[in-house]
DNA sequence: CTTTAATATATCGTGTGCGATATAAAAATA
DNA sequence: TATTTTTATATCGCACACGATATATTAAAG
């Protein structure tokens, strides 16, 4: 009836989708390491620059601590980071890799260009790829600001 | 150290970004209704065609009987769906729309223009808007390949 | 200095996603 | 027809996301 209402003009339904895909593609590389996406993210995070607040992980990625603490408590448990407070400011809590965290970093750095080979290999043109880069961040500052703009 | 972990680096995590907050711009609107993104899809899918079976609908969600079962079963407790055995099947389930989930369509369809207005009048271009649709159809294309390929 | 407000993180409940497995019915095969 | 395989859906467990709320600490105001 309402052509706005079809779910192949849906832009949300494309990126939801494409996200889900391209996440469980990189699934089967994490299994052996026992990590997920989203602690992926946050190894990443701390291998850039270790010994950050909470808060700070957060921030990068537009998370809030009620995603954000469970995963690194399990992250904690699993032996690839530790949580201690602030002595400075008793309220924040600095995560740090340990040596098994940092030591994954030699063994995934190859992960994401093998991922975007497989991809190209597939059909998927470079460009094609790069050109999505600056399509998203413009919609993710965008949203981003509406957001902001609420609060 | 290794350029191609930058979190700023990454393709997918511009997609897992974009696609929540996006997702989270929705939610608002349902708010009012009850209802998910998630369910959203699936009502849109029902309001194209009513009477559809459970395997239809994974089919073009690209997600599988364990994600929508349970999504199926809270939409039928709260009235919107209900959901029969077929008769000439007896292992296929027709979902169908109720009068509550059909008269949803009508207060729902602005929705989506709404919010392409509000990202637009925000500062994101209608032609980027539309650039990113074949690229994000091509990679979905592409990933969903691999995917089958695996089977 | 005490009270109040702001900040940083954690906890709880609900709804997905998804790997793994189970169940039941239909189709294919012996 | 009896057996095996395939198909369609459901169940279970775990890890996110996220709204709502709680807790503890610091900063600001009176």
């Amino acid at each position: 009836m309402y052509p706005q209402l079809k779910l192949d003009k849906q832009l949300c339904f494309r990126l939801y989708t494409a996200a889900r895909l391209i996440t469980a593609s990189y699934t089967p590389f994490f299994k052996k390491f026992g990590i997920t996406y989203p602690q992926y993210l946050i190894l990443m995070l701390l291998w850039e620059k270790d010994n950050q607040v909470v808060g700070d992980i957060t921030e990068r990625l537009l998370l809030e601590t009620n995603t954000v603490t469970p995963i690194l408590q399990r992250m904690e448990k699993q032996g690839l980071i530790i949580r201690q407070k602030s002595k400075a400011d008793n309220r924040k809590c600095i995560v740090s890799l340990t040596n098994d965290g940092k030591r994954m970093e030699e063994q995934i750095k190859e992960v994401p260009n093998c991922l975007a080979h497989s991809i190209v290999d597939d059909g998927m043109e470079i460009d094609d790829l790069k050109a999505l880069v600056p399509l998203l961040d413009k919609l993710i500052g965008t949203i981003g600001k509406q957001t902001k703009q609420k609060e």
